[in-house]
DNA sequence: TTGTACGCGTTATCAT
DNA sequence: ATGATAACGCGTACAA
């Protein structure tokens, strides 16, 4: 395979490369007869016609930079997905640069896409924190996940706060009354905003936290190994563990096992992040709020879209998550 | 920011497009001033030298693509992590394309991607078994953790015969002599190789597998649980246990646990795979076996390179892994 | 219906 | 040391 350039397919169909473009691009402006022959000669030379130049002309490259600093692809790669769903595959390509947390790293990847002059920027953070502005480019951007600390920016987000109150809700739904909060870093806007849910619903209720406060700690299955330890202790009384990550509740999930406390039986447990590989595998399988991040991403792929069109956005938008119910939570029957 | 074109840089500079340009390039044949005003001119307008452009001259587009089928990017984002190191992100990005397991959608991203004239690809498959060659490309190709099964292709593979005596043989100088092996799914490749390096090199001591077969099954933690059942009901004076999965390993774990038989004193368990959530998070710490993707990734680049220079190769290439020691092997004291 | 000619932004060759 | 000019591969207004 080698690379036919228009001119050879024209050459070979025996048209000017004006008329070969034209019947390749289905103008209507050129006899059938014509086109397919250069239709059959571009198959013949498997012509494929190089973006790169079409790029120069029309002022698009068809490409979007996905930055992230999120080492292991955990969110990143559903955004893509659904980045790349939304977009199609055969209009747009992504590319995809670790930034590793690092700034000047970033800086340099962000020179390298300008002067690939993608379409546009999609900037997905390693945690839902706020994190600071690209500033003024030449080209629409979308912070995905974590937050741009500009408001001219915009944002789209995966609503923590709603997905305490879910989960919460879920509980109290499966009849729990003494319900515990076990959660990861009190430094991550995550940790806060889901706390936060998790008591709203609560008070709405009339209900308090077992245990009388957050356990905020670690996002470790060690932590919540500890903290449910210690809240066994002061609240044998509890019902239900809203852990505030899927690690967290393997922690949880594996002491109430040691300690022979059934579940659901006994204590209900719900998780968060849908991260398949400790929701599903773990004993019982675990109930969970997922992000929906190929969602976002798709999102991200409209509003980046919609933005090359002229229409910009701003602000910070919030997106629901959902609950995915497995065996870890019940009724109380 | 705008987008300022070398032309608006010339002008500025009070110079033509050619000494702008060879300016910016570092070209020796131009005055020091007039270079210097050059760049602040550049600086001025933050120019960005167009890709496009460049690419349609030099014949590259400092582009890569990396065509994977494995969803959750375990494997390619190391790889990918260590190609983008390899390469240097200022010289060449990469478009990241899943084709989810799907031939239909890979044909399409390839079309895609060899209309953006990548200077090459890197094939990254989702498990470590022969898949079909693209077949014959105008651009170089590498195959990564999956090999292609045209001989004539170059393909990079990590070591899971090796990695099966690595594993062993860590237990047997740990002093353990009735090692058990638990894996997964035989229909993979990767079971079966690292079933036969496991095998191998207890023959080489003069050591049958406890148990007197492999345990093969499936990637579950259930079935590492289930198959620990069995396991200690036929063999109870076990002392090793080789998992095929870190998955797997976590099952073996938890019935460990669960029988009160501890990690390692009386039984010492080893992994594959390295999956940081699970081996950094269980109890004890896993003691692993990682594939080294990063380091897959940056000889990939370099293969890639190589055949952008002319250097091409062919066949598969295989790299050792590495064991990685936790606390959940130690020596039988 | 088809072909000619120009331009996209850049680099390289050749004059000057 | 600098500048005019011709590519690179393609799309498109315009002429034929």
């Amino acid at each position: 395979m080698s690379r036919a350039t228009l001119r050879d397919v024209a050459k070979l169909a025996g048209v000017s490369v004006a008329t070969a473009s034209k019947a390749l691009n289905g103008q209507p402006q050129v006899r059938a007869e014509t086109r397919e022959r250069v239709v059959r000669a571009a198959e013949q030379l498997s012509f494929s016609p190089n973006t790169l130049a079409q790029g120069l002309i029309t002022q698009r490259s068809g490409t979007v930079g996905l930055l992230t600093s999120d080492l292991e692809g955990r969110f990143s790669i559903p955004i893509l997905m659904g980045a790349e769903d939304a977009f199609g595959s055969d209009q747009t390509s992504v590319f995809l640069c670790d930034a590793r947390g690092d700034a000047i790293r970033e800086k340099h990847h962000l020179r390298a896409l300008l002067s690939r002059r993608v379409d546009g920027l999609i900037v997905v953070g390693a945690r839902p924190d706020t994190r600071p502005s690209l500033g003024d480019l030449p080209v629409p951007v979308v912070y995905a996940y974590a937050p741009s600390d500009d408001p001219a920016d915009l944002s789209l987000i995966t609503d923590n706060v709603g997905g305490g109150r879910t989960a919460v809700d879920h509980l109290i739904r499966c009849g729990r009354r003494r319900i515990a909060h076990i959660t990861g870093d009190p430094g991550y806007s995550a940790a806060q905003d889901r706390a936060r849910g998790a008591v709203e619903r609560l008070t709405e209720e009339g209900l308090e936290l077992a245990g009388g406060e957050v356990w905020f700690g670690m996002w470790s299955e060690a932590w919540g190994r500890g903290a449910t330890r210690m809240l066994l202790d002061r609240c044998p009384e509890v019902d239900a563990i809203f852990a505030g990550s899927d690690e967290i509740a393997r922690g949880v999930l594996d002491v109430l096992h040691e300690e022979r406390i059934d579940v659901p039986s006994r204590v209900a447990v719900i998780g968060f992040d849908n991260w398949s590989v400790l929701a599903v595998n773990s004993r019982p399988p675990l109930t969970t709020i997922d992000h929906n991040l190929e969602h976002l991403g798709r999102i991200a792929a409209q509003r980046l879209s919609a933005a090359m069109d002229g229409v910009t956005g701003s602000g910070v938008e919030t997106f629901p998550v959902r609950l995915i119910t497995r065996e870890s939570t019940a009724p109380l029957r």
